[in-house]
DNA sequence: GTGCATTGAATGCGCGTGCATCTACTGTTC
DNA sequence: GAACAGTAGATGCACGCGCATTCAATGCAC
């Protein structure tokens, strides 16, 4: 059955550019700004939302990391000063996360770094310069 | 910058789509087979190659694990009984990796469940009958 | 109000990973 | 043959992850 091929195929591709550009991004991320992946897409999602919603459950929905990876994502960047905690008056159990200042500061370096990983290997659209 | 955003679509889509299929084919592989992603994709590679280079650098210089994780990932298929490691006689820094026969009896049980994980969550080109 | 199922988030635990290091072997130079 | 750089793979270690569980707060039934 040639699909299965062609699915295996598209997995294999689809596992080896993941592969390859995380690995590149966690590293500069890491060296560059001490941020994971994980953080850094987690005060990513920061930045895009103002509102004040109950964030935990509300940026896990919306991010690939399991409840716990999350929570543990938050109290690694808040130990870092990066976001704060609050807990919510309307419903006790809820938790609010926000960026600091400093929390802002640091996504927008690392935003530079990112995006000049991507640059370099994603699949290029027009390129000026490819390795 | 407009391309910017278009980096950052492109690797959205290619983080989200990863990591809900490879969440999927991890519990998959796991609950119906004891094989982690990993393990699968080692045996893999060993079906595919049938003559008996030095694997071990050899498998990982064509996947996405690091030496260390792939030894031990090799370690962990050894004591499970799918694979044998013997020492290479021309240089005995060298280990030969094989499957034995249950190893591939379980590669090939757990490609159905591979593909059927594929079928239902890559983004199909036309079907004929998925899952 | 009391009891109970449910929900939001934190935590204990085991595991797979990458990095750095270590051990063993090889090939080269003298 | 001795010394040494280089290579193949294993291992100590710290860490992020998911799962299962736990704890607190909520909402509902009575």
């Amino acid at each position: 059955m040639e699909t299965d091929l062609a699915l295996t195929d598209q997995w294999r591709a689809l596992l080896s550019s993941y592969n390859v550009i995380a690995a590149h991004l966690e590293r500069a991320l890491q060296d560059g700004h001490e941020l994971t992946l994980s953080d850094y897409e987690t005060l990513d999602r920061l930045t895009s939302r103002e509102c004040d919603k109950r964030r935990m459950q509300d940026l896990a929905s919306e991010m690939y990391l399991s409840q716990s990876a999350l929570s543990r994502t938050v109290a690694r960047l808040e130990r870092a000063g990066l976001v704060q905690r609050t807990l919510c008056q309307d419903d006790r159990r809820g938790v609010f996360v926000q960026l600091t200042s400093p929390g802002r500061r640091r996504h927008d370096e690392a935003r530079m770094t990112h995006l000049a990983v991507l640059a370099e290997h994603l699949p290029a659209h027009d390129d000026t310069g490819s390795d």
